[in-house]
DNA sequence: TCACAAAATGAAAATGATTATCATTTCCAA
DNA sequence: TTGGAAATGATAATCATTTTCATTTTGTGA
């Protein structure tokens, strides 16, 4: 019962080894452009039939872009937060342990349970 | 300077009015089905543009379903977050405390100024 | 090895939210 | 009143995502 580990095929693998190479964190129209330019003829439909079997089997989460957009990151992989200039695009990845725990704590505050979070800051860089 | 209230219109009061009626969450597409039932002509160009115009001067909050769709709020004037239900839309706005000091001290540690940030938690509310 | 059904694939069309265009209407100051 | 700017909304364009469906691949039993 539970995570159907049988069902994995060949697409959600390369899916897995994208996401792993790139630090796991894109969205399905990036990913796709990713293995094209490695050469794999994969299809976007692929692609996205991958993600979402993915998804279903808890191996990769999904969350979104402030425009809406599905991104995807590894399970588990100590995900970061963004620290972006809202000048240059210039993007830093931080540690957000604080954040990881005030999450926590709300949600058990007010009984949520399978919690997950988004946090960003944005700012103008030192150079700009 | 600041949040230019000389610009606000008449769409944009309707769709205040709507907002307020309603409560809760609701997507452009809702909010103009809402006036539309009420008699309103309005058209959905000008019922996105209002809220557009409405989160830009930060008169509501803009987040996302889970199906990436936008969804919009009035907010009160205090700087919060918000915990989400993923199952039935349920809001709860929260302190978020922990994340302006996180924001600020990476922020400096950075040489980022003049920085905001975004943080929202959704998950499964005790209801659900 | 062969045949064949089930699973996987991907091109192309469909969908649905959002945004851009642009001609028309409303508003307001001179 | 009038001329121009702002507002409006129908329509078309975008863009991510999903569906459809015909084709290819894969695995398995004979």
């Amino acid at each position: 019962m539970g995570i159907s580990t049988q069902t994995m095929n060949k697409s959600d693998i390369k899916l897995i080894a994208v996401l792993e190479r790139t630090g796991g964190f894109a969205s399905a129209q990036e990913l796709h452009q990713i293995l094209r330019r490695e050469g794999d003829g994969i299809g976007l439909t692929t692609v996205y039939r991958a993600l979402q079997s993915l998804v279903d089997d808890k191996i990769v989460d999904l969350l979104r872009r402030e425009d809406g957009e599905a991104i995807y990151r590894l399970c588990g992989d100590t995900h970061h937060h963004h620290l972006v200039c809202k000048s240059c695009g210039d993007t830093v990845e931080i540690e957000g342990g604080a954040i990881e725990k005030w999450a926590k704590t709300m949600a058990e505050e007010f009984g949520f349970r399978d919690v997950g979070h988004t946090a960003e800051i944005f700012g103008i860089c030192s150079k700009c």
